[in-house]
RNA sequence: GCCCAGGUAGCUCAGUUGGUAGAGCAUGCGACUGAAAAUCGCAGUGUCGGUGGUUCGAUUCCACUCCUGGGCA
């Protein structure tokens, strides 16, 4: 019988990390980091990431572990993941990438990697003609992957055009073939989902916290670093952001203020794909929590006669 | 006190040669296969500042009135 893993997933600022930490802690799990964000170093505090403290208590794996510099992505992070989960005992998947934890349950189709200097000339392309002309000229050499994109979704039609000049094959093609399938585990998950403005006071919440926590030193060493700015790690929420305050182009108020709604936006759409999205078994908590401690004991109990079930 | 410019969706505004209105943003819902904290789709909502007048009909024209901003005193 494949050994078990446990999600904890939800939107942002619903309470993850501390009841991952409290489970982990209590039961001999590892936390396998699932945040397409939290993968960088030098973001720790801008991207929410555990504190040394907290990964002293228990074993974290890939957390800034890539230098900004250099984007990963969903096939990395499934590998990667996989190799931690193979030496934990239990692993604890906590993060909010829908779609990388869907990599697990599912699978990914067998797409080689594309060279990035392939890539590099799709995305130049796209920014030189647009979404619709891209499109136009994808419909012509591969309908079957064209005719499910919208016109106007850029990075999808960038990454179809891709992968058909890189293997020489279309996206729907690959897609429609073999492919990794689920990884070997029984998935279980405890999907955190607050309400929506439970999760915005939160937010707002831990933007303070996090510019006391010196979210702004860390930007200014990313700055340094000089990266294009379309790089996964200079999107996070807030750090465009607090470039600009470094750069005198905003106050620091009004940062707070984008990147906030920044981050309330995103937590919806991270609410709807873990809403629709099975990750086998599922236990839901509705109410924002801060950790294990937090819980009734009634509830308490039901999350570890949860997780015990799985063993 | 006088003059000017405005009061229309949660916000910023457009518009109706008189037939009860619409964009962007926000919000809600949804999609999601290698940059996903990305990218994209769909959908609400309005006593059109108030009162009265003209009119078959007023958010639109007229009068008065209240409020906001600017200028002059």
């Amino acid at each position: 019988m494949n050994p078990p893993a446990l999600f904890i997933v939800g939107p942002t600022a619903s309470g993850k990390s501390a009841l991952a930490l409290d489970l982990a802690e209590r039961l001999g799990g590892t936390i396998v980091n699932t945040d397409s964000m939290q993968v960088y170093a030098g973001l720790r505090v801008l991207t929410a990431g555990p504190s040394l403290a907290e990964e002293a208590r228990v074993p974290h794996r890939l957390y800034g572990v890539r230098a900004p510099a250099d984007p990963g992505s969903v096939a990395w992070w499934r590998g990667a993941a996989l190799t931690a989960m193979a030496a934990a005992s239990l692993p604890i998947l906590c993060g909010g990438t829908g779609m990388y934890a869907a990599a697990l349950t599912e699978g990914l189709s067998a797409v080689p990697p594309v060279e990035p200097a392939i890539r590099a000339a799709a995305r130049a392309l796209l920014a030189e003609i647009g979404p619709e002309a891209l499109h136009g000229r994808l419909a012509a050499e591969d309908p079957a992957t064209a005719s499910g994109l919208r016109p106007s979704d850029p990075q999808r039609i960038a990454r179809a055009w891709e992968v058909l000049r890189g293997t020489g094959r279309g996206l729907a093609a690959w897609q429609a073939g073999p492919g990794t399938g689920p990884a070997p585990y029984r998935f279980a998950a405890i999907l955190l989902d607050p309400p929506r403005d439970a999760l915005r006071s939160a937010i707002t919440r831990r933007w303070q916290a996090m510019l006391d926590g010196g979210a702004q030193a860390e930007v200014e060493a990313l700055r340094a670093q000089g990266l294009d700015p379309a790089l996964p790690a200079m999107r996070a929420h807030g750090v465009p952001e607090l470039i600009a305050v470094a750069e005198g182009r905003m106050g620091l108020e009004e940062a707070g203020r984008r990147a906030c709604l920044a981050m309330g936006q995103y937590t919806k759409r991270q609410a709807t794909w873990f809403r629709n999205h099975d990750l086998g078994p599922t236990h839901r908590i509705y109410a924002r929590t801060t950790g294990l401690t937090q819980f009734s004991e009634s509830e308490r109990a039901e999350i570890i006669a949860f997780v015990q079930r799985l063993r």
